[in-house]
DNA sequence: ATAATAAAATTAATAATTATCATAAAAATT
DNA sequence: AATTTTTATGATAATTATTAATTTTATTAT
């Protein structure tokens, strides 16, 4: 999966004629094996760690790239805070927070699924995306 | 509905022992008779076109005290821009936008709001709120 | 190896929001 | 009504996140 990620990648950057360098393969696997959910700041922090003499410009940069090669996803848990997440991991999928603790569930309901094309169908429109975020309290906290 | 807003404002303002002025008064008078989903800048300008002495940070304040209050709640249609709605216009929905026209109807399903609740539960979740943007492509586009 | 091309790092620029602070206005007190 | 106290305002400066520009460096093709 992992591997499979990193193939499209290296496709999309010949497709692209965008060079195969040592910052984006190794800004590329970090992000690969990282937790789901990363900002910009956590990345940056292990890429740092890794090679210091890295420029956040680069990061920015091949952040870019990983949304735009399908790899990277683009999520905001209402927060205002950008975060990304590595759509090889799993497919399609909501999510379900914490507001006390953050914790994160993903979470797919195909009945909601059906019913959004639906709805979308009645106003007239084609679905092509959409995003939901359900914030409760879980039972931990 | 307007009036109502307006009381609640000044029942906030009271309550957190908050003056009343001239200038929060016209922002959301303004607020309140304006468009809905209104960005930062859309108001701004609206609120210096009658009067031009009022400052910037006034407003920024002034939204900050309307959100606060319950009186506006903000929304991002996935395009990172903050919006802001005035809640007495109308109750809970969410929203189903075009990724062409960026045309928005707000739509409210009671079976998806009760499927929502009831996955929140299967995860051990109390659901306090939600979000849900729908995009798609509309019969005009 | 050389040349052509693109990417990197560094630095500067931009934009949005927030903080600071001196002045002004509102509310409370006399 | 004048005074005092409290809070708000507007101007400016600071901060933050992101992007642009430029010079140097690395990658790829010849
Ligand atoms: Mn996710
Ligand atoms: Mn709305
Ligand atoms: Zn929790
Ligand atoms: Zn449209």
């Amino acid at each position: 999966m992992t591997i499979e990620a990193k193939e499209r990648f290296d496709q999309y950057l010949s497709k692209k004629n965008l060079k195969k360098t040592h910052q984006r393969g190794l800004i590329v696997d970090i992000f690969l094996k990282s937790a789901k959910h990363l900002t910009y700041e956590e990345l940056y922090e292990v890429v740092k760690a890794k090679d210091k003499t890295i420029g956040l410009t680069t990061v920015y940069r091949t952040l870019k790239l990983l949304t735009e090669s399908g790899i990277a996803k683009t999520v905001d848990f209402g927060d205002r805070v950008i975060r990304y997440e590595n759509t090889f991991c799993s497919g399609h999928h909501d999510h379900l927070i914490c507001i006390r603790c953050g914790k994160n569930i993903e979470i797919l309901d195909e009945n909601i699924e059906k019913l959004q094309r639906e709805i979308a169908n009645r106003y007239g429109f084609t679905l092509k995306d959409h995003t939901m975020s359900l914030y409760g309290i879980c039972n931990e906290c």
